[in-house]
DNA sequence: CGGATCGATTTTATCGTTCAAGCCTGGGCT
DNA sequence: AGCCCAGGCTTGAACGATAAAATCGATCCG
């Protein structure tokens, strides 16, 4: 035994040691080690009698140890971000589960760090791969004109993204939202119910994920032909209720108003539900509002929502992270797949707020 | 050099050992250890020497060998709860990122994992631990007849929790939040603010935390002898906005209806506030509405709510982990602390919704 | 001047696991 | 009989860091 002590222990504790368990069993350590990670070197009868010996102590790899004959710490790193005031609707939660879940179909495990900037972000990266605290780490939020994907690059750190940088096609594995897609199914959806001046809240230029929402929006509005109806009916302002609701008024006290919008987020969505409302109009029936990101609150007040695919977009980085670092471990070069570029479609997720009209809007 | 190449390496990969620095400065590996870890043992000069080879390597020493070592992982797992549809507004992620933070003033990290339900909860922390994985967990909402404190004590696991169950007194560091104070205080300023008639709206009796806040109220509003005058104007209902909507509105259409309510969470009191526009009032004027959270939607709404100390939590619960840990390692009786139990106060963060009564009501 | 002392550094041993090589036994082949 | 071989198991070494013990000079003191 490794604790000194002898006879039955009460509480294992954390320190069952691979050896105590091939004395239980009246075998070598390496036998031991053969029956968990190589079964078949073993005869059936000593693998079950030293089966017995681990169930009876409970005993449980070190992983310490593992990771260090190994040189693979079975983690991956992932910056946790602090809830800022002005973010109403975040899913990193979501992401962080979903990450989590699939890593511990491996036997991985998230390492959660915080940072104050991408600069510091990286720099902890870089240094939890280099002590081998982490065999890769995830960049969340990736934008384009992210900074943080060049610098891990450069410090040879294993990492795949949430996002994407403009110049993404080199260098790097990203798994991505399509957001252009996104708002153009929900164009898709309002048009087949019936509507034809559609509405679009969103923020204010300059913000990837915004703008690639509002083209969504206006692509599709125009391949099916409602852009001329639509004049002007893009409005744009902070990601809050209260702007949200403000412009939608601001849209409904038009002189052609809208029958229904699309918003950039859950919050506007629902700001916007309540504009309709104190306009006398009712949600789903008389005028429609779809959100984006499917947030909780969006379930809560019956908002159609664009969900993201979130959980394959964990599982789909886990599996490249898998991929990167094993492929290292075997040889430097052995063709095949470069790196991971996917874009992922979301998905409209219909609730009472864009139910079908029950009659045409003006018919 | 570990790995075979010679020159200097670009990409310092993760594998820059203590003897590639030793062999860099022309010392030992101890010699590089002691610098690192007992300054003063070294003479200056030959320190200076090491810390250039430690920079010029980009030297980190490896995290698993330490812990191999030391028998200290410097982790704490910690579960991930899915999102729930039903849950709107959540606390982990701040919860979280607080912990994560507190953890790395003292370099240790936190690794995540999830789990279906309690049991599956208590076996993954202990094989954590037993896999030396982790030197601690902390649990996360721990409720009155919680299993799990339980569970971990039977097991061995050091332990400490946010939240805590009914007979909590025994054999487990916690903190937690005290709800009851955190209404009272928002009675006691809208009592303050000249409100007579205060409403509550909340939960179906039978949650730990719900009934927690209900009281805080009942016994606020009888200590400052109101209760004759707000006869049943404590209403429960889901945790949804509309459900805030629907039960607000009830209130304003009795006969002598509230000038404010206390809400049990921000979804209600959001919910609130739209039906307190909606009956042509103006909240933080005419009426006053305090939430429970100060979630994001709440800074969005400018609601004021009930703010849970969450960092402060989580700085509690790593240094109380680091104790505990610590206190094991050094002797198991060293007399002194026993464990930690702590309430804290929250703090009522005062926005738009209930600012001052320009004039007293009924006045 | 010899032994003690002290500071600075190196050597040894260890944490728990696994890879590689070694050893033993029994059976089949020549 | 002697030889080889393969299956089944054990021993030795290594992963990287560090506490404890050993070494080595140099200084100090009786």
């Amino acid at each position: 035994m490794t604790a000194g002590t002898h006879g039955p222990r009460l509480t294992p504790g954390p320190s069952v040691t691979i050896s105590d368990v091939a004395e239980a069993a009246g075998v070598s350590r390496q036998t031991v080690s053969n029956v968990l990670n190589a079964p078949d070197r073993v005869r059936a009868e000593t693998r079950e009698r030293v089966n017995r010996a681990v169930s009876d102590l409970g005993y449980q790899p070190n992983r310490a140890a593992r990771s260090l004959k190994s040189s693979s710490p079975r983690m991956v790193g992932c910056r946790i971000l602090p809830v800022h005031a002005g973010t109403v609707a975040s899913i990193q939660d979501r992401f962080l589960h979903a990450l989590a879940e699939a890593g511990q179909a491996c036997d991985h495990h998230v390492l959660l760090f915080t940072a104050t900037d991408a600069d510091e972000e990286t720099e902890r990266c870089t240094a939890l791969w280099r002590a081998g605290a982490v065999s890769a780490v995830v960049l969340y939020d990736v934008t384009p004109h992210d900074p943080r994907p060049r610098q891990l690059v450069a410090a040879g750190v294993p990492f795949a993204a949430f996002g994407r940088t403009a110049t993404c096609v080199d260098g790097y594995s990203w798994a991505d939202v399509d957001n252009t897609a996104g708002t153009a199914s929900a164009v898709d959806h309002l048009v087949a119910a019936g509507h034809r001046r559609i509405g679009f809240l969103g923020w204010p230029e300059g913000s990837s994920v915004g703008d690639a929402r509002a083209h969504g929006w206006l692509a599709a509005m125009d391949r099916h032909g409602l852009l001329a109806q639509s004049h002007r009916l893009d409005v744009r302002g902070d990601d809050t209720m209260s702007s949200g609701t403000r412009l939608m008024a601001e849209l409904l006290d038009r002189p052609e108003p809208p029958t229904a919008v699309v918003a950039a987020t859950d919050t506007l969505g629902v700001g916007a539900l309540h504009a309709v409302r104190h306009h006398g109009l009712r949600p789903g029936e008389d005028f429609a509002v779809v959100g984006f990101d499917d947030t909780p609150a969006a379930t809560a007040v019956g908002l159609s929502s664009i969900r993201q695919p979130i959980e394959e977009v964990g599982r789909l980085i886990m599996a490249e992270l898998l991929r990167l670092v094993g492929r290292n471990a075997d040889k430097d070069v052995d063709g095949a797949a470069d790196s991971l570029h996917r874009l992922l479609v979301p998905e409209l997720v219909v609730r009472a707020s864009s139910a079908p009209l029950r009659r045409a809007p003006g018919g």
